[in-house]
DNA sequence: ATGACTGCAAAGACTTTGCATCTTT
DNA sequence: AAAGATGCAAAGTCTTTGCAGTCAT
């Protein structure tokens, strides 16, 4: 009946650093972004409270990009697109994530769909020109 | 103009395996499922042909399960359920992949796609049945 | 004989964990 | 005071790499 648990400076942080950014960031990144507010916090602490967020369901993870894994605050359904080259992260929200396909893939393969993740790779705009540039 | 590279009997046995399974397996899985044939290769070579593989166009990654890279033999693109309980994953060619929102993409990003990738994921029939009998 | 591939073991990178300490209630 | 969170450093897991030896041409 503890619908509110205990409150913590640290963990309350790093959700919401999370929860303001759309850059979809690693729990490196994310432990950066926290060290000008919060330079005592340690990396392990991040990581701890992304599994512990992640567990209930507070964020989602986007699977690992280049061999790290990406977070994101934002729990609703949504597509990305993911650059290849810089590794950048981009939220998709005009195109809609084919959740309505769920019963579907229930009855294809017997089981039941918790997710479905829709998104694109290539190489993004700021790289395109890069590329140009260069 | 050498359409043919040399002929090599590990490699072309660790592709084959690939091809001929639907298990989107591990390095370390498609390791053992070469043991019968092949019980003196290494798995640093099973690593580095994945890896020539993939930057060759002839196998894809699925990313991460479990923390785990999975691999595909079949490049065409299709939709894959992974089992959330079990981390076996299931192709689904019977739903179509959105290969038509490129171009939205690439206008809503400025970007070029490269590729699309649709997954859901869930529990899969077996470890739905596990379930119950638990 | 040459260049490419492989095995082995060490190194590397990201993430998790143990334990003592500190914080919130 | 009790329960839980955090910092630090060590440990763990998956993957990559160096090097010497082997194989195909």
């Amino acid at each position: 009946m503890e619908a509110k648990t205990k409150q913590f400076r640290k963990r309350n942080a790093i959700l919401s650093c999370l929860r303001s950014t759309h850059a979809h960031p690693s729990a490196e990144t994310l432990h950066e972004m926290l060290q000008p507010e919060h330079p005592d916090i340690s990396l392990a602490t991040v990581y701890r409270n992304l599994a512990l967020f992640k567990q209930q369901g507070l964020i989602q993870s986007l699977g690992t990009v280049g061999g790290i894994e990406r977070f994101d605050g934002n729990t609703n359904p949504h597509v990305h697109f993911i650059c290849t080259d810089c590794h950048s992260i981009l939220d998709l929200p005009q195109i809609e994530v084919p959740q309505q396909l769920r019963s579907t893939v229930e009855s294809a393969t017997g089981g039941i769909v918790a997710e479905c993740q829709l998104s694109f790779t290539g190489k993004c705009q700021s790289c395109c020109q890069k590329e140009k540039t260069a």
